[in-house]
DNA sequence: CTGTTAGCGCCTTCAT
DNA sequence: ATGAAGGCGCTAACAG
């Protein structure tokens, strides 16, 4: 390996004059300047990061922490953070938890030992102790995605209840009146607001809401497949299903095709989530589409401006508003009488 | 910051005895190790690994750079490079090149300064100059995905020439003889031996191939679109088309619909990649899928075979096969005469 | 079993 | 405009 010590000597010059050119600090003579550049290009010298972080107590490195890189919403939120992150000549360290918080807690831990100078993190639980973690390091954290109980946290995230809102306001409009929701755990915040939202929406319409109607489980195919199962056992079935996302959006929409019935003629489905162009044959599900990537991007500007500037105590939190896309899975209320299929 | 003197200090040893305990290398007296123990627990000590990586050489630290994390193959490959990591306790660096050897090659740079222990790497071009440079830091580099020029690099990928074998097999099988392809550009090697499976494929079932039917463009939704289009405007339209990969083959499924063409009651098509569960609601196309995340896993696993025994000299490929799955976008040839459309 | 010494590669500080 | 000394936090190598 060359050090700047190996430039130093070919260059005939001090290390020092060596490390002042490279980072353009501090004088140095064009003449010196012209040599050292020489050398280094001779023994294709390039600066060992490690140790500079040692000394500067700095490493640009930040890391994102999601529950699970090969969800597509948080893909999209990664490719945000990372774009951010390069503009800013940091690296971007990469870590799924699955949902785990013991996973989580080693991970930031490691993370923390790695003296990673900030972390956006998508917490997998509500426990404050991940926060009490990271400040006893003082490093700076940005929520993505959920809300969290813990005091001056700043967080970037898009509305969820006004999200779930505006999805069920549209199934209303159509005529629907029994709608029922699928949501994840409620430990999750996210899970939470969005029942919020489609019960406002409700209220707002002067529909009482059935608590048989509401529904919990994991975001995942299973826990919407499951949960629709049940539901289509109940005795008067809705008209319309609000899925709280992507996953248990497509296991609902399996177990609809599973009973034989068709969306939207049989059964109106809209979802939190939208795919990217280019992961889909022909878009169908009518959605309300998160910015993932402006979720990442603004999560991680926001993560520099607190390192930039340390003196900022003032907590931010950003709301971006999602965007309500109908297409052909919402419809009107299917007629009464006799079932349409043999 | 607290560090392994103050645990030192705390505990009434040497910093050596710290440094024993926590690593467990070395002997250590029950009595010094509770000591350390708890002064450990006390202070919220967390060992500094940029000293660590600077003193041992090592960063236990992994690169995996792909063109685009957004696109679902190389998400999936970066999860099963991500648990394979978390094995052996080293952390992943992504960034993207967006297939641009210019990024590609700066991003090399900054990876090497900061003396990551290896890379998987998913060249965006045919050139020898990034495993030059590698090489020149004795960095040990595993490609992913693609066949590249180069002698004495390992590799992990699928089996294109084979996939495309089979996918236009399945064709001819179909009954289909005027089969069309669309590929990627020539300097990736995936578009180059796609074809070559596509053109193995025809000759063993004696068919002559029409140059005419081969059209070659961007890995991208656009370029299946565009040539998709251009393909439907020759004189005598194949019944059929081979997608090199998933972009393109949304790409030209738009072109088919925009035409007021179905899939496949007028037109078959099967394409490389499939998409993840979860990423689309019922599966539709007829594809190859690739093994995407043993890709990744294999990968990083070749890759940490070489950190830890630099001592074996002979490349390894591994070429993984891919798996035909056969849905309702391929179906026999149309019948001839009066097209069914009004 | 434990401690001392030295130095990884770089940059801050202070001289010159 | 340039260089010498020193140290970031840790651990190899060598004493004891």
């Amino acid at each position: 390996m060359t050090t700047i010590r190996d430039v130093a000597q070919l260059a005939g010059v001090s290390t020092m004059t060596v490390s002042r050119v490279i980072n353009r600090s501090g004088y140095a003579s064009e003449a010196a300047r012209r040599r050292v550049d020489r050398a280094v290009a001779e023994l294709g010298y390039v600066p060992n990061a490690v140790a500079r972080q040692l000394r500067s107590k700095r490493t640009r490195t930040i890391a994102l922490v999601v529950s699970d890189i090969t969800n597509p919403f948080f893909t999209v939120i990664a490719r945000g953070v990372e774009d951010a992150a390069r503009q800013r000549d940091h690296a971007v360290i990469f870590v799924n938890t699955d949902e785990s918080q013991t996973l989580e807690n080693d991970y930031l831990r490691i993370l923390m030992g790695r003296q990673v100078d900030g972390v956006l993190l998508v917490p997998a639980g509500n426990s404050a102790e991940p926060f009490r973690l990271l400040r006893s390091q003082k490093i700076p954290v940005v929520v993505l995605d959920r809300r969290v109980q813990v005091r001056q946290v700043d967080e970037v995230r898009c509305d969820s209840e006004a999200g779930a809102y505006a999805l069920v306001r549209h199934l209303i409009g159509l005529g629907h009146r029994r709608i029922a929701a699928i949501t994840g755990r409620r430990t999750i915040a996210t899970a939470v607001d969005r029942v919020a939202g489609y019960e406002r929406a409700l209220t707002d319409a002067g529909i009482t809401h059935d608590p048989e109607l509401i529904r919990s489980d994991s975001f995942s195919l299973s826990g919407g497949h499951r949960r629709m199962q049940e539901i289509l056992g109940i005795g008067s079935r809705p008209t319309a299903v609000f899925a709280a996302n992507n996953f248990i959006a497509f296991g609902a929409l399996r177990a609809l095709r599973e009973a034989g019935l068709r969306v939207p003629d049989d059964m109106s489905l809209v979802t939190f989530d939208d795919l990217p162009e280019g992961w889909q044959e022909e878009p169908f599900l009518t959605v309300l589409a998160q910015p993932a990537y402006e979720i990442g991007r603004r999560g991680a500007e926001l993560l520099f401006e607190r390192l930039e500037g340390p003196a900022r105590p003032t907590r931010r939190v950003i709301i971006l508003p999602g965007e309500l896309i109908v297409r052909r899975s919402s419809g009107p209320v299917p007629s009464p009488g006799p079932r349409p299929r043999q």
